[in-house]
DNA sequence: CCCAGCTGCTTTAGCGCTTTAGTTGTTCGT
DNA sequence: ACGAACAACTAAAGCGCTAAAGCAGCTGGG
């Protein structure tokens, strides 16, 4: 039913109607031709003054643009989208359980990023935070035939990403943010998360470490294949026989409990990766709690980096990159495959840095 | 020729006009008029078929709404809020420095709850991140002249906050998050932050505990400002000499800054109370790093509560709420305003209730 | 048997802006 | 010196939708 509840609208309530003549003039909406009158021209050489379009005079424009500043005038949105002009927002569709949404910095600092961006262009965000998928299709559809936004950015590419050809049918310039490949027509920013893993596990081997488990997210998500992937080549590389990768669903809970789990294996691994750094901390929590000394007993890296990790004792060795500037190319690429669509390709950030802290070591007891 | 005046007005010269619409790709949006052809009636009838209103027979609405929906119609937001309908939207700016922001699971958690709320009536949210209070009175004076928003949440009220004179010249309805009175003629949803400083100060008291320094956040806060005054006012009636209030940024570079300094002095306080959860982790990692442990020598509170509290070892103490619910309330106090002005008071939510956990106890040695 | 009073539509107007097609008044080329 | 080219405007149409007004056809009270 598209017609249900749209919006806000009460279009009942609206009929007592006082549009009367007699009483004084209700609060009415500035609009250009109050501009033209003041200035004493017409509408249409107010829209071209305004615009920087040929037309109009320098004069006249500047004094057209003195008036509108003067009388502190905007343009009403809707009447310029509805000539066709575009809807002057982006759309953000976040699809997280309850639980672990909001515990990751990660998307706070990406949007901060991207507004330094977009509200340089007057452009708006559309934030809307669903609990799965098919929530999240049913928001794009809703927002594709509203007309409300112009480009949408799609998070989280899953390895068989219904949204992708959604968002394709739908016609609205999308940007895939983190995954190589496959994203059908939609170009992506991406980090190479496979050398940040590399990188990582490298490092550990050169410390000594053998037995290194990983305490991976969600397997649908593409970068959580990519990340195991990438351990169980670096092992073979490398030689590391007992090497592992434990699925989660990235809540704090899942990620203690693994590790309780792994830090209780009779050959328990000497070093464990975490997919995020709110399971990194936990997982500290967990070995402290066991009386596994870290980084003595067991080293801890996390594979995202935020204040968390910076805060606890010890300070957890991370994969830093800098999100807010991940915002910043990606909101770039969104504004320019709005603007002109087909000349944007995929776009590689840069790669996670190891930065070493307190909590990896040699293994030893 | 059912609707369109196309025949009136030279039709020849029509063939030539601007969009590419001569030949293929005529890529038009659907609108009632195709509907209203499909089914065989004018489009009025197909806006009052949809809008619910009298005017259509029940046959005719039914053909209708079943030709809406099967070609997947959706209303066009522009064309609606043109019309003088709401814009179905509102409005939330966060104005915090870069660092702090992000690292508090806060605002994630009340915007999920917010949009419990609001997606229910198809109400888009539009977040803005900005630096300081004035850019984000730039964005409110924007959103407001294009009619991007039908209300506002104003949240951390400010001790003379000027965000709320200039929300309410601009008309704008609006709801404040934080704080009683003192916000104008603008309603707000407001915590006891009084009465839960009091309840922990009791608390710590009834532990024995009578060196009680508070890492407050910053003053400009309305709720930093009763918080500190509440600490005042316990330490009075419970006869507490040495309590300490001291301002800081919120940040867990300050935070800790602050925790490092009060265990440095002779009379170290047995315990602190810290306004975010962020500083208090913080505060904590300082204390393991001082080797003063918690809660042995040294009890944690935190104001907040969230993930983080819990993660840690030892788990914090904290003022814990319902986020979410929060944000559900702020919604429908906002929703509620924005369609009927006037008819809403303050509002008072959920008093923070203490949780106690690892981070507290009697004041050892 | 006429017309007031419905019901169920259609017509028309208008929201604020952009855009295209005029319409002046000037200046220029020859 | 006279039309053409141009500059600087104005007029009007139209984007998709809602809402007020208009208008057929029917009903039923007098």
């Amino acid at each position: 039913m598209p017609t249900s509840g749209s919006g806000v609208n009460k279009p009942g309530a609206a009929a007592g109607h006082g549009r009367a003549a007699g009483v004084g003039k209700n609060k009415t909406r500035l609009t250009i031709a109050d501009i033209a009158r003041e200035v004493g021209v017409s509408p249409s050489a107010v829209s071209f003054a305004l615009n920087g379009r040929p037309g109009v005079s320098e004069a006249t424009r500047t004094r057209i643009l003195q008036a509108a500043e003067r009388m502190n005038w905007h343009p009403h949105s809707a009447a310029r989208a509805l000539g066709g002009a575009p809807a002057g927002a982006v759309g953000l569709v976040l699809a997280r359980p309850t639980r672990t949404l909001g515990a990751e910095p990660f998307y706070a600092q990406l949007i901060y990023g991207m507004q330094s961006v977009l509200s340089a262009r007057s452009v708006a965000l559309l934030l809307q935070v669903v609990d799965d998928t098919e929530a999240e299709l049913v928001v794009y559809r809703r927002w594709a035939g509203e007309q409300r936004v112009d480009g949408l950015l799609i998070v989280d590419p899953q390895t068989k990403d219904p949204r992708i050809s959604v968002v394709e049918a739908l016609g609205v310039p999308a940007v895939v943010l983190g995954g190589h490949g496959k994203h059908g027509e939609l170009p992506t920013v991406w980090a190479d998360d496979r050398e940040a893993m590399l990188e990582t596990v490298r490092y550990l081997a050169a410390l000594g470490h053998t037995r290194i488990a990983h305490v991976a997210g969600t397997p649908a998500f593409q970068h959580t294949q990519r990340r195991i992937r990438a351990l169980k080549d670096a092992a073979g590389q490398l030689g590391l026989a007992e090497t592992q990768s434990v699925p989660t669903d990235f809540s704090d809970g899942e990620g203690a409990a693994v590790t309780r789990r792994l830090l209780s294996q009779p050959d328990a691994p000497t070093a464990i990766v975490y997919d995020s750094d709110l399971m990194a901390v936990a997982g500290l929590g967990v070995a402290t709690e066991m009386g596994v000394r870290v980084p003595g007993a067991l080293s801890i890296v996390s594979f995202d980096d935020s204040v968390l990790t910076r805060v606890v004792h010890p300070a957890i060795t991370a994969l830093s990159r800098d999100t807010h500037a991940l915002g910043v190319q990606v909101a770039e690429a969104l504004m320019r495959i709005v603007e002109e669509p087909g000349t944007v390709g995929d776009i590689k950030a840069a790669t996670p840095r190891l930065t070493v802290r307190e909590s990896t070591a040699k293994p030893g007891r």
